[in-house]
DNA sequence: GTGAAAGCGCTAACAC
DNA sequence: GTGTTAGCGCTTTCAC
């Protein structure tokens, strides 16, 4: 066990001063002679005093520690985003917690409550892929704590977020593949009640009206996000007769598979099928052959929820709507 | 600002009896009334109350927090060892703080200061590459803060630490290469003052010693684990005549450069030149061809040193090494 | 069976 | 210019 850190009743102790006075000199407080202020300083450094920030916290009533919740910290997307929200944390002078739900709405539930009782003063959440109902953020307000919605978000009225802008992204998406020939372009879609699934749809269907296409019920496929699902999923389709021309996945993990299922059957990228998925710049680029995608400024991301939930806590700060801009960076797999 | 969340206090004027009564009725303290304490958790389960962890832990002087530094957080190695650490952590009833030195001495220092003066109760560190100094490490002793290392590790006899058998697996990776038919085989290293690349050029010396091969001054390349830095190198290797038969990367950032770059000058894997890396799963078989591969326990190296860390919390504890074992994963990368 | 008081480390209002 | 005191929320010893 530690033995107890230096606090000031030691340094008072030592100098014979009283606490208050070491307190102030470490302030430089103008009350305090130049020469006890000195002395004590100097005492201060050599015996590396540290203010405990259990005590500071206690008395102000504030932790300097913000919560995190994300689906899992194992993937690059949200890593990154969590490494963008901690440089801004970390220049505020503030810590993160970070707690994954593993994509379970009940998990997501729990690290709400512990993260409250913990006293963090603020909360960055992305939503896991089950959330489909939302009163557990009640208790975020009842608390006043301010929150964050990032990427999947939700009760967007009352809380402020940063997404990017999916629909136009997803819209794209599809004019590139008209412009390079595709006709029978499909969306590996995610489900409806996440708007960054929902959008995603919706600006496909945009795209495809925007070319003079039709969207009928064979252009959008639905997978849940487990991989198990997808793959499965994604061999019925393939072993089809009809294979379309054009793919866009709804996010990295459901274009991956693809691509392996794809290599798979030996069917050849973008020869056979041109793909576009959602997915970030290393990954893109470490398959065969190379992925367009649609890459997400996810550090950015990071960034500014933390700066939006920096600004929330002034209490005179209203809700606020980031939507940052993707960018289709095109690659060998949708080039004929 | 936050309103004040239920304190005891409030608890306690609005029942009409003390604070400490409260107190110990929620502990179900036997000296308590059955018909007080009922009273009392019922108003305190229905106002939620919460006991603040601040107060808990100035009173008791520990905060429940324990450290973690490691060179990145979006490394897929880095955030899966963090996730097998918060797994354990989360059991204990600890929440983890991580830092991320971005593989730089100074600010690991820096992490150090951060999160000591944070009173964590231990910390997991896993050194920077740039880290050939140990001596910041002296005031995590001084404070009497248990630590565990991982993966890059230093000053061992004095600190806990888990680790992985490199030198066995670099050396059973030489042996597979010389079983699939390779004679020139060439490690791409790391600095030497790392223990992990040190260990596994020595394992590597002796799978060439086992197979019957000579070590020269060709055999180990040294890369400094900058990705530019490596790249150049290898490409100053592959544009010689003279290419190998066979590769073995010191780690992932390395092997992925190499298979770009060996793509790029369309030397084919395994035909040309095969390849072992050490790697994920996930990654492993993203590439093409999929990669024969050391793969780490990774989540489980996070378990480890956590556990290790809790048991350090015991005062009697002594410390202890633990290694675990990798697996050659054998791929497309190695088969001719 | 319950309450009062001290104390964890710190700050700030109030003495003097 | 410096000391005393109260109080942040909680536990625990000591009274009664």
């Amino acid at each position: 066990m530690p033995e107890r850190p230096i606090s000031l009743k030691d340094l008072a102790r030592e100098l014979n001063v009283s606490i208050s006075t070491v307190s102030r000199a470490l302030k430089n407080h103008p009350d305090i002679s130049k020469e006890v202020t000195e002395r004590v300083q100097a005492l201060a450094s050599e015996l590396r005093y540290k203010p405990n920030p259990l005590a500071l916290g206690l008395l102000k009533q504030q932790t300097r520690a913000i919560g995190i919740i994300v689906p899992d910290i194992v993937t690059f997307f949200y890593s990154s985003i969590i490494s963008g929200i901690e440089s801004v944390a970390r220049e505020f002078g503030y810590y993160i917690v970070i707690a994954s739900s593993n994509e379970s709405l009940q998990k997501e539930c729990e690290n709400i409550e512990n993260l409250l009782a913990l006293r963090v003063e603020g909360l960055i959440v992305c939503i896991s892929r089950e959330t489909n109902s939302y009163e557990h953020f009640d208790k975020v307000k009842d608390n006043k704590i301010p929150l964050v919605f990032f990427d999947r978000v939700c009760r967007q009225s009352e809380f402020s977020s940063v997404t990017v802008n999916n629909f136009e992204a997803a819209r794209k998406a599809v004019c590139h593949f008209y412009e390079m020939g595709a006709r029978r372009i499909v969306h590996f879609a995610g489900p409806q009640y996440l708007n960054i699934a929902k959008e995603r749809l919706d600006g496909f269907k945009q795209g495809l009206a925007d070319c003079g296409l039709p969207f009928n019920e064979e252009s959008a496929l639905f997978v849940n996000l487990e991989k198990q699902h997808t793959q499965n999923l994604i061999r019925g389709i393939l072993e089809k007769k009809k294979l379309p021309d054009a793919i866009l996945a709804v996010n990295d993990s459901v274009v991956f598979v693809l691509m392996k299922e794809l290599r798979r059957l030996k069917i050849n990228i973008p020869k056979d099928i041109a793909l576009i998925g959602f997915a970030d710049d290393f990954h893109a680029t470490l398959v065969e052959p190379e992925l367009t995608s649609i890459e997400h400024p996810t550090f950015e991301i990071g960034e500014e929820a933390a700066k939006l939930l920096f600004e929330s806590l002034n209490p005179k700060f209203n809700v606020k709507q980031v939507v940052l801009d993707t960018k289709l960076v095109i690659r060998a797999s949708t080039l004929k």
